[in-house]
DNA sequence: CTGAAAGCGCTTACAG
DNA sequence: CTGAAAGCGCTTACAG
């Protein structure tokens, strides 16, 4: 007999031991077996409803009544011991308290959350996502969701593992993916600003700069550079993605750059724009006035800024979902199998959502030239 | 022999099924003990750290070798199992995509992610956080934390489950409770008001209404009006936590509230004040030189708003945190052990943690009276 | 329609 | 210092 004693939980039949109180011990099958009159067999099959054409009515009803008298919920341990199933899923993303990877994380739990346990990894949480991602396979990991994936994460991943990644256009192992169509929203804010007759852009870039940074960058600069204007991505004018630090960067770079003739700022992310758009205001730059200022993200909040900010909208929650679903079918489907012997290996599935700017009155005509 | 064909994970030794990768086949304790020449009962006192004086260094290095030779994992769902414990720990928030909750959160799992496993629910995954709590009891819950509790999930709590109430003011069931000091929050605000010059002052409420936006508006209208100064709470002046409903509202209610004499409108939460400051950019209504406004919990991108919000800082991480350490003390004490026949049940812990006001420029003196 | 039995992978007294 | 064995609570062929 295994001994658990101080077990909160304790399955131990109260014996004739005061100090274990009763209401410690947890129903068992063969609780509800006893109190029914049938066997555990039974019991399993009617609360698992494989119970058709092979339990009577009768017998069910009275298992099901005293499965809710007695408040019996099936062990997950050992369901999932017996079956065998692996049952959770990782969500790793870079953030929790960032209101994107917020939103991911929410459409992915959406998406999974009925089918699996889903653990969420954040390195505000976890030091390490490798070591959780070890840790979790004690229970039997099912599958994996990965945003923005680290190179380290990347590495680990198990090839047998199912996993999706999430806005990574970079990453091209060959894994399924679900990317937001960044490259497009960089060429809509490039028109939208070319229109406005701007001709002298600064960018103001994310560090550590990811795949998604790299193309919003690189693609805004060809698209507005294709349109005759001029880009600056000053290496002042460079944060981590937090709006103290956009802050703290913008405020040292605004003096130089108001030397330039610039007359647009594009931001990596939205969270980079509102530490811009508070430099403007401690230094005097009228905005759309002197600047106009754009985002990326448009991140629930953008609205409501003073003033509102202009800001391609990326779909955190369809993202989530999109990518949700995507695992599950992965999952479910075998899809990651080895093919068979000499067969041409499927192009692993890739959705890239589209994008929209979300024009505010952050962005206006371009100041004359200064 | 348990039938488990499909399944990704399958335990299935390879026995010229083709069919069935090799890959899919996970590493047990016994192939570790087969590996090292050992009895599964050793690996396991190895693995666990439980070998001292009762395995020779030597076999418990060659264990140690094969272990992370063949990579393997303790198998969570059969480890449970055995010893019978809960490892599982509830977070109840009632939003991810709010950074408030989102801080909570991180700081919660912080605290107790090292020991148990932390499942979250939120009503934006789980459409019913009772029903979650119900399925939860499955993975043996240890615990659960619960911030904002609603009625529903009060009542449902079982009395021998360890739990943390966290930021309940109101909540008076006796369970443990952390709790931000927000009466002293709203003095607080009420003195810096006072000493500003502002007597007319206008409350935005948030609906529904719970302990904490209760206290908030209470609190302050006795403070000022202790003070000298007249508050108004209009009906039309109040939304749901969202900066959007928050802005609809806003803008309505502003061209009456014009008509009154008010100076200064304090908002049940940083989102209100969001919104409040768009439709007062809307409506020409300069802050702080018409109206002063204040905020509630400071997240983090108040102080980046133009101008920077006012805004009563609530410790988010450290509320999460001192609840998590707290409920893991309750779950390790038995500190929910029914105490003895005849003795005085103790008062259960209600930690209340301080409050600050983050002044900013958003308010400023009085007007003078319009 | 129902139940006895094996097995999932582990932990822990217990007996050497 | 080491291993055989029981037990955790469940699911699922299998035999009635």
């Amino acid at each position: 007999m295994v001994e658990r004693d101080g077990d909160v939980t304790s399955d131990h039949p109260n014996q004739g031991d005061l100090r274990l109180p009763t209401r410690g011990r947890r129903v068992r099958a063969a609780d509800v077996a006893a109190a029914a009159g049938v066997s555990i067999s039974t019991v399993s099959l009617v609360v698992n409803d494989k119970w058709e054409g092979r339990v009577a009515p009768d017998t069910v009803a009275r298992i099901r009544d005293e499965v809710a008298r007695l408040g019996y919920v099936v062990d997950e341990s050992a369901r999932r011991l017996a079956i065998g199933a692996a049952g959770a899923v990782a969500v790793v993303t870079p953030a929790f308290t960032n209101p994107f990877y917020a939103r991911v994380s929410v459409g992915a739990a959406a998406a999974l959350g009925a089918a699996y346990q889903v653990v969420f990894s954040v390195p505000e949480i976890d030091e390490d996502p490798v070591e959780m991602l070890v840790r979790l396979r004690g229970l039997r990991l099912a599958g994996a969701l990965i945003a923005a994936p680290s190179e380290d994460v990347l590495r680990w991943l198990p090839a047998d593992l199912p996993a999706v990644l999430l806005d990574a256009p970079g990453a091209g192992d060959g894994r399924p993916r679900v990317d937001l169509d960044v490259a497009d929203g960089a060429v809509q804010v490039a028109e939208h600003l070319l229109a406005l007759g701007h001709r002298r852009v600064a960018f103001m870039a994310a560090t550590p700069e990811t795949d998604t940074f790299v193309v919003r960058r690189t693609r805004l600069r060809d698209a507005l550079v294709a349109g005759g204007a001029t880009v600056f991505a000053p290496d002042a004018l460079r944060s981590e993605v937090d709006a103290g630090a956009a802050y703290r960067a913008a405020s040292a770079a605004i003096p130089a750059l108001l030397g330039s003739a610039v007359t647009a700022v594009v931001c990596a992310t939205d969270l980079h724009a509102y530490g811009l758009l508070r430099a403007c205001g401690d230094h005097g730059v009228e905005v759309p006035g002197r600047w106009s200022v754009v985002g990326f993200d448009d991140q629930p909040l953008s609205a409501f800024l003073t003033p509102p900010l202009t800001s391609v909208s990326l779909p955190a929650d369809e993202l989530g979902r999109s990518a949700g679903t995507l695992l599950a079918e992965l999952i479910a489907g075998g899809a990651d199998a080895e093919p068979p012997a000499g067969a041409v290996r499927e192009r692993p599935s890739v959705r890239v959502l589209p994008v929209s700017l979300a024009v505010r009155a952050s962005t206006g005509p371009a100041a004359p030239s200064a």
